[in-house]
Order: C-alpha cells, then structure tokens, then sequence
DNA sequence: GCCGTTTTCGGCCCGACTGTTTTCAGTCG
C-alpha cells in the first residue's frame, strides 16, 4: 500500500469521524497525519517493522502509527472498519457539496436515511430538507445548484491556465479607482501543478473600512461572474462559466503581509504560525501579529516582518506546505532555492522538422533573447510517425544544419552561444531505441521517452525503461513517469528502482517545464535528489513562445527544496555542462 | 489522537459569511 493510499484512508477515517461527531481534536490529527504521510518521500510499507522510523514523522504518534501497521498489513484499521459498519462510504462524497459539512451530513443521514447525492437530491427536490432544523428553502435551492455543479465539473484547474484567469479578473478588478494592487495567492502563489480556486488579494484607499463598500460593489458586479456565491464587508466569491471558483478579499494596506500570508496558506503552515505565535504571546490573523495582552500590533506590512517577528527567516511560498521549513526558516538553514535566471540552459525542443512549428535559427534566437546560453535541438524519431518523426537518415542531415546554424550564431557571439545536436528518441515496447547506436553517437542530447504502449504491467514497464537507460548514448531520460496532469493517469512504473539506476549510470531524469507535461511532481524531484540522480529542466518547447513556460518548472523545483546546484543547466556553457553529462562511450 | 522552553495532563488557530436564527451554529478558507 503506497503513502498516497495510506492518506487517502486517514483522511476519509477523520471525514467519517466528523460525521459521527467525534472529538474534533481527534479528527484533527487524522488530518494532520494524512497530510504528513503525503509528503514522505520514503514509503511506509517499508517502515512497518520499524516502529521508531514512524514516531519520527511529525503528527504520528503511537496510536497512529499502530493505524498505518494495521493499514499496510490487513488493508484496513479497527477505527475505520468500525465506522464503515455504520455509515455507507458513499455519505462522503456529500462532504464535496457546497454547504453540506458533516453536521449537516448526519443530520440528514439519520433524519432521512440519506446515504448519497442521488437520495440527497431526491429529498430535496420533494422539500423533506425544508423541515429539518437549521435548513430551509433557500439551502435546498443553492443545494440543488451544487449537485448540478458538482456533477457538471469538479475537477482542479491546470497552474498555467489559471495564472491567465487570474491575470484576466486582476485587470478587471484594478480598473476601479483605488486599487494599487491586485496579488494572486493561495496555491497559485504557491506553485501547486492545479489549483482548486483563485484566491486575489486586493488592497489600496479604495478598501480602507470606511470605503471599502464600493470596490466591493464593483468586484461583486464583474461582467465575467458566472454565480455569485458570497459578498460580504470585505470578501467576494464567485464562479466563472468554466466553474473555476474565484475568492476575493479586499483589506487595507496597512495589513498587506498579513493579509497574503494568511491568503496564501497553506492552511496547515497557517495553523503552525498561528500556534508559534500564540506559545510567544502573540496572535496572528489576517489583519496583524498582535500581542495577547494589549491587542498591539506587532506586525502586519510585510511577510518579511511578520516571520521576522516570529523569529524565523522569510519563507518563499512554495515551500509553505508545514513539511519542515518552519523548523528550517527558525534554524536559518532554508536553502537558497533556485530562480528563473539560474538557468543556462534547455535541453529540450522541436522544430518544423518534426511536430515543432519553428525553424532551428528561430529557436535559437529565441532561448538567446531569453538569456540563454545553450540550447539543444532534440527532434522527435520515426517512431513517432504522427510527428514526422526522424529515420537515422534525416536525423543525420538534421544534425548538419543544427551544426551549421550553431557554427553561424557562434561566429555572430563570439562563442557565448551554443546549439547542441540532439535527439528525443524513443522507447519501444521492448525497451530498445528506435534509431542506430551509430546515429545517436552524433548526438550531444540523446534524451529516450516513452510515447507508446502505455498501459503495460509496472515490472514490464520498469524494465522497459530500465533497458533504455542501460544503452550508453541515453544520457536523458525524458518524461520518466508519463504523468500527464489532468489529463491521463500517469503509467505504473517503479519509479524509486528506475532513479536509483539513473543515479547509478549517470543518466539525468528530466522535469518538463510544462505545466500540461510535468511528470515528476515535487515529492519525485525530491526523491531523485535524494537518490543522487542528475535532474535536468526543460521545456519541450514545440514554439518560440513555448520557451516562456520553463517558469512554471521552476516553480516545481523550488516546491521541492532544490537550489541552483541540483540542476544540471545551471552550468553556465555548454563545455561545462557536457562535463557533467553521462559520459560517451 | 498528538504533543511538551508551562512534558504524562490539558491544551489544541482565527475570522468571515450564510441562513434562519432573535444570539448562533455550521461551513469555509
């Protein structure tokens, strides 16, 4: 049983335990435990005989270890087979509705027998819920939307098309006099891969409290709001037609750090700081750090004095998930994450000659005017026939003129620019390469993927990979996990076997900078760090444009706590970076 | 059920909004 599947059952104990009223501090450490088992990098089930290794996960204590032994060896635990025997499973998707929590959950579960959104909406509809406590017509309206919706689309929205919507209502929202700023936070700031919903932080005179009503007016009144779901003194929520669900919070400038922080969350890292600040006396909300005693505000302008005040070093956002940099910002050992402008290099695109829509010199001119100092050109190979894909034949001419164009832009910068022959060839069934050991032997760049035959058994697809790898021109391997987000499940392999051996022969594992291709989530990236594997970012740019997106596998890296130093193309030339590279044969 | 610079008990983050309430419980983030 993975540490995913461990999660998943805590967190549906704790969600049951809340629908049987349980003691909600109790509920709260099934909580916590599930979050902190999520972000293990080790997996559990290797840990069940060693009883110290669990107690040392913060959140697990003896009890809840005792629940992951039960769970990883009978596949269940007293607790939650006790509670199963009583509530039917299928109670816990109404928790996913829009005002239903679990009190409402039981209510109409033991006051109508409803176990399911289907007899929950069939007792709305003949008004049975218009006689409970609590409840009247209008829950049962919105509740009846909610089932539409919720049936309709409830899925998570892709960081990079987020990013744009936010940028989109960001504009909308400035437009009113007043504003200064409009911030995205909560997991978009966060650098999550998906985000739930947008989160904007909206400050300036315009919402000051005495004024604030009018702006308020004015977001509630947005011409793209789909469904106005909340508007308060200074908070508005609302969906989009697409259903992305959008939550508005205009504060006044003088609480602008406090007000992001608690924007951004996470929840979990919020709570820590809470419960850090009240063991110093003090109180944190989203207006202020105050003190306990005197109400005085001791911090509220900026992040950087609110951790300060906390005695901690400033915490960038992607690292607020309470998995230790609390601990790391108080011991002033946070690490000096990596930025956009660390990078030298990308290692990975297309151009017109297979699926790529640019020429080569375009390209190049491209990664150039974005600060680069080495490009490869890895086309596709002819396994890939939907894409033109290369033969040995054109991949040999391909190679001349990557080499020609190479030859122009180093004579035009004195050598500060290079463009590396390449190749993204690709796995077969078998695990054998698709072009000539003789072919690849040209190439600086042999990055092997798979792109086919997805849905073998894990040991067959593990092998598979593990035989690519062993060839000696392989010194990438591209998209190891063919987790696509949103979009296709990710093929089983065994991925803690393939890094190891990646880490062995020196072969790079490759983090694909977009957002819609990104296979190696921060939990992978943090594991092949640890492994020792060589990790290399790239776009797999199919357009100029398409190099823009590298900032968005950036932002992955720095989620998973890595620095300049753990990414091959920070070398700063091309010579420097072949160095680094599994060595030809 | 976890945890300890107040360590084996007694705490456990904070505030806004909604609906159906005349003072608040439940939900949400």
């Amino acid at each position: 049983m993975d540490n995913l599947t461990i999660a998943r059952l805590l967190e549906e104990t704790a969600s049951l335990l809340e629908i049987d009223a349980a003691d909600p501090f109790r509920i709260r450490s099934y909580h916590r435990a599930a979050e902190a088992i999520q972000q293990q990098t080790t997996q559990l089930e290797t840990l069940v005989h060693d009883p110290k290794a669990l107690l040392a996960i913060p959140g697990i204590g003896k009890g809840m270890a005792t629940n992951v032994v039960d769970l990883v060896t009978t596949g269940t635990m007293p607790i939650r087979a006790e509670l199963l025997a009583k509530y039917s499973p299928t109670l816990l998707e109404l928790l996913n509705l829009p005002g239903m929590g679990p009190k409402t959950v039981a209510l109409v579960w033991s006051a109508l027998g409803v176990t399911d959104i289907d007899s929950l909406e069939a007792a709305a509809k003949v008004g049975h819920l218009d006689d409970l406590p609590r409840l009247g017509k209008k829950f049962t309206d919105k509740l009846l939307k909610g089932i539409q919706d919720y049936r309709s689309n409830s899925s998570r929205f892709r960081i990079d098309l987020a990013a744009e919507y936010a940028a989109k209502i960001s504009a909308l929202i400035h437009a009113f006099p007043g504003i200064d700023q409009v911030t995205p936070a909560g997991s978009l700031r966060r650098g999550r891969d998906t985000v739930g919903d947008l989160d904007l932080l909206v400050t300036g005179p315009a919402c000051e409290p005495a004024i604030v009503a009018a702006a308020v007016e004015h977001v509630a009144t947005l011409p793209l709001i789909h469904k106005l779901l909340a508007k308060g003194q200074n908070k508005v929520a609302f969906t989009l037609e697409n259903n992305l669900q959008v939550d508005v919070r205009l504060l006044p400038r003088a609480s602008y750090g406090a007000a992001l922080q608690y924007f951004t969350g996470s929840k979990m890292h919020s709570v820590a700081l809470r419960q850090r600040a009240l063991k110093q006396g003090l109180t944190l909300s989203e207006y202020a750090l105050a003190r306990l005693d005197d109400n005085s505000i001791v911090a509220a302008k900026s992040e950087e004095d609110i951790y300060n005040a906390l005695g901690l070093d400033y915490i960038p956002p992607e690292l607020r998930e309470n998995s230790g940099e609390i601990e790391a910002a108080e011991s002033h050992s946070l690490p000096h994450l990596i930025t956009l402008k660390d990078i030298r290099g990308d290692l990975h695109m297309h151009t017109d000659a297979t699926d790529g829509r640019d020429t080569i010199r375009q390209m190049a001119q491209a990664a150039l005017d974005r600060g680069l100092h080495y490009i490869a050109i890895t086309d596709h190979s002819k396994a890939l026939a939907m894409t033109n894909g290369l033969d040995d034949r054109r991949a040999l001419a391909h190679i001349q003129r990557i080499r020609e164009v190479d030859a122009e832009f180093q004579q035009q910068h004195d050598g500060k620019f290079r463009i590396l022959p390449g190749i993204e060839v690709d796995i077969l069934a078998d695990g054998s390469l698709d072009l000539d050991d003789s072919t690849l032997a040209q190439m600086d760049i042999v990055i092997a993927s798979v792109h086919s035959h997805f849905n073998q058994p894990l040991q067959e697809m593990t092998d598979r990979v593990l035989r690519a790898i062993e060839n000696p021109h392989v010194r990438i391997l591209g998209h190891p996990t063919g987790r696509l987000v949103l979009k296709r499940e990710p093929f089983a392999i065994n991925l803690d076997t393939v890094l190891r051996r990646a880490a062995q022969l020196g072969v790079a594992v490759e983090h694909n900078a977009h957002p819609a291709r990104a296979d190696l989530n921060d939990l992978n990236l943090r594991l092949a760090k640890q492994l020792g594997c060589k990790i290399v970012v790239n776009t797999d740019a199919h357009s100029t444009e398409d190099l823009d997106i590298m900032r968005f596998g950036i932002t992955q890296l720095r989620r998973a706590w890595l620095t300049p130093q753990d990414l091959l193309n920070h070398h700063p030339t091309a010579k420097s970076l072949l160095t680094h590279l599994r060595p030809k044969p």
